[in-house]
DNA sequence: CATAAAATGGACTGTCAAGTCCAAAACTGG
DNA sequence: CCAGTTTTGGACTTGACAGTCCATTTTATG
């Protein structure tokens, strides 16, 4: 593996971005390595050089990407959800984010054309989940030593529920346009944080 | 455009099942046209007769395939949400389907692949949201008739909410290949309902 | 400044799959 | 059985795009 000058670098990254604008304009059946070469004035055998296994391995940094930018985008809320307040204040943020994105997600995207052959992909995804949820899951456990959420309510699972609620919102606004699911789901995810109506396994 | 004899007509419908098949078994990007003939011993006159739209008309064939299938699985308890041993019967059968399915989704895997140049593609999957929620949104109605759920909460914005706790868990379990984050999401979007625990607007 | 390693340009190849075309066969209704 | 329509086979064309290769330039380093 060639050590990479501060050159080439620069290079590998205007690559990576140049594709993961690309993707996020026209989608990833409409993105060639062509296109990216042509957006970020590079030429094949650069694209090669710091991505030798072609188009998947750029994808799949296009992926790891925009998953690392999900969580980026909901801090510092995401990692400080200890009061109420901080909580409907965490959901506008993620309404807005996605609004702002419009209706199409870029990492969905990329996953589902890699698709199942490929296990980096779905590690990039799983990963996503699993970190996104431990936050959410220590913000309830934060709330519930502060006396805020019932004891008897599994931190996890209620993680689990709120996960689920903000992937199903996103993904119907793919579809709808609308941020109208996400929002509704948000609040009764929350709502029923609060009222302490989970149940218990 | 040409009136179907019956034997027109079985082997559009041979082509359609084949590459529903075929696309759930691999998935759409490893899905050729040519695939879809060897599996269905027929020729690409025949499909491009059959669907003169070629690849792109008939991906949108199976994803309204996909879409009505989604609903008749729900069959016949999304349409008799009448109590509550009625709501988590429903709940288990959504389960129960998505689990048989497996990690993948045909639908979701259909419309992103025919991705945002398609006004069709968006179209069927709005549509197919549009009516499962209406089916969910009755069904509160009629709790609401039964006094069981508090009268203030609006039926289509819960209904919203509940859609996208399976939509949410759907999408998770494709990376995951687990139902839970399904299961826990459905069963805190139920429990919210029954605890009248929803944001009034 | 000399030398090796890294970076770059861009032409070239090979493959693969979508879509076209025409002629032959099968079916329909009278 | 006949005429017209639908159905079928499969070879052929076309285009696009991923990936290869090698010659040249630039950069790092002692």
């Amino acid at each position: 593996m060639p050590t990479l000058t501060r050159k080439g670098a620069a290079t590998r990254r205007r690559i990576l971005d140049g594709a993961a604008a690309h993707i996020r304009e026209f989608g990833v059946a409409a993105t060639t390595l062509d296109d990216v070469l042509a957006r970020t004035a590079t030429s094949k055998s650069q694209l090669f050089h710091y991505f030798p296994g072609g188009r998947e391995e750029l994808l799949l940094a296009v992926a790891r990407l925009e998953a690392d930018r999900v969580l980026e985008d909901q801090r510092p809320q995401l990692g400080d959800l200890t009061s109420w307040p901080a909580w409907w204040s965490w959901r506008d943020t993620v309404v807005e984010r996605y609004r702002r994105q419009g209706g199409l997600c870029p990492l969905n995207a990329v996953t589902s054309h890699l698709g199942e052959g490929t296990p980096g992909a779905r590690a990039v995804v799983t990963g996503l989940m699993g970190r996104w949820q431990a936050e959410l899951a220590a913000g309830v456990r934060h709330m519930q030593g502060a006396g805020e959420i019932d004891p008897a309510v599994d931190p996890d699972r209620a993680a689990a529920a709120l996960l689920a609620c903000v992937q199903g919102g996103v993904l119907i606004q793919m579809s709808t346009g609308e941020t109208t699911h996400l929002e509704a789901a948000l609040d009764m995810g929350i709502a029923s944080l609060r009222a302490g109506s989970f149940p218990a396994n």
